[in-house]
RNA sequence: GGUGGGGUUCCCGAGUGGCCAAAGGGAUCAGACUGUAAAUCUGACGCGCGAGCUUCGGUGGUUCGAAUCCACCCCCCACCA
């Protein structure tokens, strides 16, 4: 074991997968203040939770004394990475990208803090010198140090390379020389000597390890964070309707309250250590109280509540947990006309309605059945319920006397999907 | 530019003139069991109450009938220049 506490924490909540160098060299590199940084290449307009645990990570390299510095693809996002991506991808142009790298420079500064202290967060992009960069410079005094013969045998795009029906382009593969430039240019200006990002980045973050030697003659360091898996196998971040996203408008705190809860048991210590900042300590308490009580574990709850209020804050997870607790407990008819009206600001997913329409027509109008033959399936099927109660005629007619307060019915398909449709007055 | 291989319903993928709304798998959704877990079982999975209608890269054509045949076009991939 090393004698460094962030280190030691790091690999004790399993986020460290790789890292370069042996780990003794590593810790005694990281004696704070030292500089590192996690590139982000702009893909959407908004990040998703697989780029939390990276960002987290830089603040916990912050709250440990070091500077981080998130980096914004500005040029990278404009190529594309190929590492473990089975398709090339087509391009973005160059407004769309410049409006993402807006979003997510704003998100960024939410999670690190940039304020003026003495270890201040930077928030760079490397559109900033890779666009100055003329093409004969790029080939002469990067390409220069760069082997084909190795770039090929690199896992990360084999199966571009090898798959007969796959191929990879110019540009996709020219991506890592970017990146391993970046390093070297982040060194140069900010003296940053460690680069963290997914197991993936790996081949990608020892190019930058190796050209920053040649080029600065400095010797820097990386360390990749786990993949995130999940004991079912199926994919980490995704749900039916898609990524979790950090934008409120693009997934709702409550939609993000929901699925923290819904983690697996045999996920959510290790999603605890991953992801939030209690301590070791407090997370194996919980882990053993759930063991003990042996009924429905309390870590979802625990996790969800400090996730939520890490990305969205307390006044959002307050709502979360509201409108969850008034829709799984059933009991709505209790709700008075003001906490309908709560519930459809707090981000329950709503619908206006005119009358007069069947109950058919309602699921569908409201998207919790995407064709009036699905409708009736679910109905029929028993998975429909009208304000807390059963559906059972798919016909029925929805008028202002089955809505409460003459205004909301609360809608549920299956267990856990609820829409609340307003009807118009007119 | 040349040669070869491809583009099928969300994804993979079968289908080479009628038996095709299109095998099989995956994903998804629902029901049962549960804890708003997991596992398992059952069912649904283009649209329509239905008769039926609209789909198989695009446009035309052949045919009583085309995802399947023909022509042209678009796109993808590999290899060679």
């Amino acid at each position: 074991m090393t004698d460094n506490t962030l280190l030691n924490d790091l690999q004790g909540r399993g986020l460290i997968a790789q890292h370069s160098g042996d780990i003794d060299t590593l810790a005694e590199h990281l004696q704070p203040p030292r500089t590192l940084y996690c590139g982000f290449d702009p893909t959407a307009d908004s990040l998703h939770i697989g780029h939390l645990v990276p960002l987290l990570m830089l603040k916990r390299f912050q709250l440990a004394g070091h500077r981080p510095v998130a980096l914004i693809g500005g040029a990278t996002g404009m190529i594309g990475d190929p590492s473990f991506k089975a398709t090339e991808r087509s391009l973005n142009t160059a407004e769309t990208v410049d409006r993402w790298i807006q979003s997510i420079s704003h998100q960024l500064s939410h999670f690190i803090n940039t304020d003026k202290t003495n270890n201040a967060a930077l928030i760079a992009n490397n559109g900033d010198w890779m666009a100055g960069m003329d093409i004969m410079s790029f080939l002469r005094d990067i390409g220069k140090h760069f082997s084909v013969n190795a770039m090929i045998n690199k896992e990360s795009v084999r199966q571009r390379i090898e798959r007969p029906d796959q191929g990879i382009s110019f540009t996709e593969f020219s991506y890592s020389l970017l990146q391993s430039y970046d390093f070297t240019e982040l060194n140069r200006r900010y003296d940053c000597t460690l680069q963290i990002g997914g197991n993936d980045q790996w081949g990608n973050i020892t190019a930058g390890i190796d050209l920053t030697r040649r080029l600065n003659q400095q010797s820097v360091f990386g360390i990749t964070l786990p993949l995130i898996t999940k004991a079912d196998g199926t994919k980490f971040g995704k749900t039916e309707s898609g990524a979790i996203w950090l934008d409120p408008h693009k997934t709702s705190p409550y939609g993000f309250y929901q699925f923290w809860l819904n983690t697996a048991d045999a996920d959510v210590y290790r999603f605890l250590r991953y992801y939030t900042f209690l301590s070791l300590k407090e997370i194996q308490q919980i882990e053993q109280d759930d063991q003990q009580r042996a009924q429905k574990p309390e870590a979802q709850r625990i996790l969800a509540e400090q996730m939520t209020r890490l990305v969205h804050g307390d006044c959002a997870l307050e709502q979360a947990q509201r409108i969850s607790s008034a829709l799984f407990s059933g009991q709505v008819e209790d709700l008075n006309q003001a906490e309908f009206q709560q519930l459809e600001q707090d981000g329950l997913p709503c619908c206006e309605v005119s009358l007069p329409m069947t109950l058919t027509d309602l699921l569908v109008s409201s998207d919790l059945a995407s064709s009036r033959r699905q409708a009736r399936e679910f109905i029929a099927a028993g998975a429909v319920q009208l304000n807390g109660v059963t559906a059972t005629d798919a016909d029925q007619a929805i008028t202002q006397a089955v809505a409460l307060h003459q205004r909301f019915v609360l809608l549920r398909r299956g267990k856990k999907q609820f829409t609340l449709a307003c009807l118009n007055q007119s």
